[in-house]
RNA sequence: GUGGAUGUAGCUCAAUUGGUUAGAGCAUCGGGUUGUGGUCCCGAGGGUUGCGGGUUCGAUUCCCGUCAUCCACCCCA
């Protein structure tokens, strides 16, 4: 009985194991350095977790099951109300800011296709406990910095901003009546993903009328926060003299970015709204800048969440990136490392004496030579393990020639032969990659720095 | 859940109008060059042609069903 993987999933190889980890460790890299902790939670919850957060209808793409106790449990989809509920556990305990990371694996029940699988490491920022738009700005630079530390340039990528406080005004100035705002948002984040007429259709089914429309997608048009004031004053919804609510907001979120240093990563974009209804405030999405218009990551400001989950009203940011769709462009981008399919070993250790008699030996004697010489191969490899140095050798180095054990050196991707002379005192070492060989190095001389061997 | 495309060795692909024992490269394993590898040479293993049925003297090839994968839609945390 053959069992192959399920659809959706992935088996990593050791091949693909390295670009898991050269990616995950990337982002732990930034995340350290970055001042972000690092968290987990259980990889299963009370269904309950995830509905209170975003409906009932979650259900259908959750993987969910019923222990043998009767409870209602669900494989995770995404790692924020386990973190909101961790949150709320300790609220009262923990220091704030709270700056915290993770790097979950995911599984959601819906029919793969291209950069999205039904099983998926996703790595998480977060800061809560905390309203200004600092958080806001850091979480976006931790973006970026992740971006540059996997090769991206601002060439490759661009983060679009837009403000749920600034389009909630927007909306509330042309009209729109409190009750309506939570089920036309998600209608304004389909303005960039679906054609012109689709999306006037769509608006007018969820009532707007021609001239909201057109105000729409004009607001949803305008490059920056200045000039929605601008726009307002123009077409006098506002007058002059007034604040609008979350302009001020974004207009500082602009500056505080510039003091970070990464003007040319992102741009603001009032068609970026995000679908999921627990936003609050500034929210982005990262694109690839080339060909597809894909979002590799996505976040904002969710003040809410935390209070939903039976906890007491604690502002929040954050974003999630997947690793699938990274997976792709920095592959279709040419940006893995080619080093890192080779280089596992930094010595391979040989034995030159091989069983095999030549004319005119004794050959109980070359037989003898020849375990006395694997014994050493033994001893030197145990001696460079516990100095931390990764080390392997032939388990036919106890008789197979020269030439067979410096071919599994090689095939083995060693950096440095190890030959350990028959006198048992010295040892060559030769460098496979260029071929060059130092003979007659004491022992005790490479042991005390094997890493200065050449 | 819906639609389209594709299923031959571990991978990439061959196989004449339907016609012997389904081939090749790479990969894997073994051997050779008798103390110096990667890049040389020889050999081997590996397929119920996704699965089931039908047409036929004969099916990898034609037809039907089914399963799987990929792509797209729905949805998006």
């Amino acid at each position: 009985m053959k069992i192959q993987a399920v659809k959706g999933t992935r088996d990593f190889y050791p091949q693909e194991m390295r670009l898991r980890n050269w990616i995950m460790d990337a982002w732990r890299r930034v995340s350290i350095r970055n001042g972000f902790e690092e968290y987990d939670g259980p990889i299963f919850e009370y269904l309950d977790l995830f509905a209170a957060k975003s409906g009932p209808e979650i259900a259908s793409q959750l993987f969910n099951f019923t222990d043998r106790g009767g409870r209602n449990l669900a494989i995770r989809p995404e790692i924020t109300p386990t973190l909101a509920r961790m949150v709320n556990a300790k609220i009262n305990s923990l220091p704030r800011p709270i700056k915290w990371f993770s790097m979950p694996r995911l599984c959601r029940a819906e029919n793969p296709q291209k950069g999205r699988l039904r099983e998926f490491f996703q790595w998480n920022i977060d800061v809560i406990g905390e309203n200004s738009v600092l958080a806001d700005a850091e979480c976006i630079y931790v973006c970026v910095d992740a971006m540059r530390e996997l090769g991206l340039t601002k060439d490759d990528v661009q983060i679009r901003i837009g403000s749920r406080a600034v389009t909630t005004e927007f909306l509330k100035l042309i009209g729109v009546p409190d009750e309506k705002l939570d089920s036309i948002l998600p209608v304004l984040d389909k303005r960039a993903k679906v054609p012109d007429e689709a999306f006037v259709e769509m608006a007018k089914n969820a009532g707007l009328d021609d001239k909201q429309i057109k105000h729409i997608c004009e607001f949803q048009d305008l490059p920056a926060a200045d000039a929605v004031k601008e726009y307002m004053i123009q077409h006098a919804l506002v007058t002059g003299g007034g604040v609008v609510p979350g302009v001020g907001e974004l207009q500082q979120l602009e500056e505080i970015l510039a003091v970070f240093g990464i003007r040319d990563y992102w741009a603001i974009d009032f068609k970026v709204v995000r679908g999921l209804a627990y936003y609050t405030g500034i929210v982005y999405e990262v694109f690839d800048k080339g060909q597809s218009m894909r979002a590799l990551a996505g976040g904002g400001r969710y003040d809410n969440l935390l209070e939903v989950l039976g906890g007491p009203k604690v502002g929040a940011c954050g974003f999630g990136m997947g690793d699938v769709v990274l997976g792709i462009m920095l592959e279709e981008k040419g940006k893995i490392p080619k080093d890192l399919i080779e280089q596992r070993l930094d010595f391979f250790v040989i034995n030159p004496d091989s069983a095999r008699p030549k004319d005119g030996q004794d050959s109980n004697q070359v037989a003898n030579n020849a375990i006395a010489g694997g014994r050493r191969v033994i001893e030197m490899v145990t001696q460079l393990r516990s100095r931390g140095v990764a080390t392997d050798f032939d388990y036919s180095c106890f008789g197979m020639p020269l030439g067979k054990q410096l071919k599994e050196a090689n095939r083995r991707g060693a950096a440095k032969a190890v030959i350990i002379q028959p006198d048992g005192q010295t040892v060559s070492i030769k460098d496979l990659s260029t071929g060059s060989q130092k003979d007659g190095v004491p022992i005790k001389d490479f042991l005390e720095n094997p890493g200065r061997a050449s």
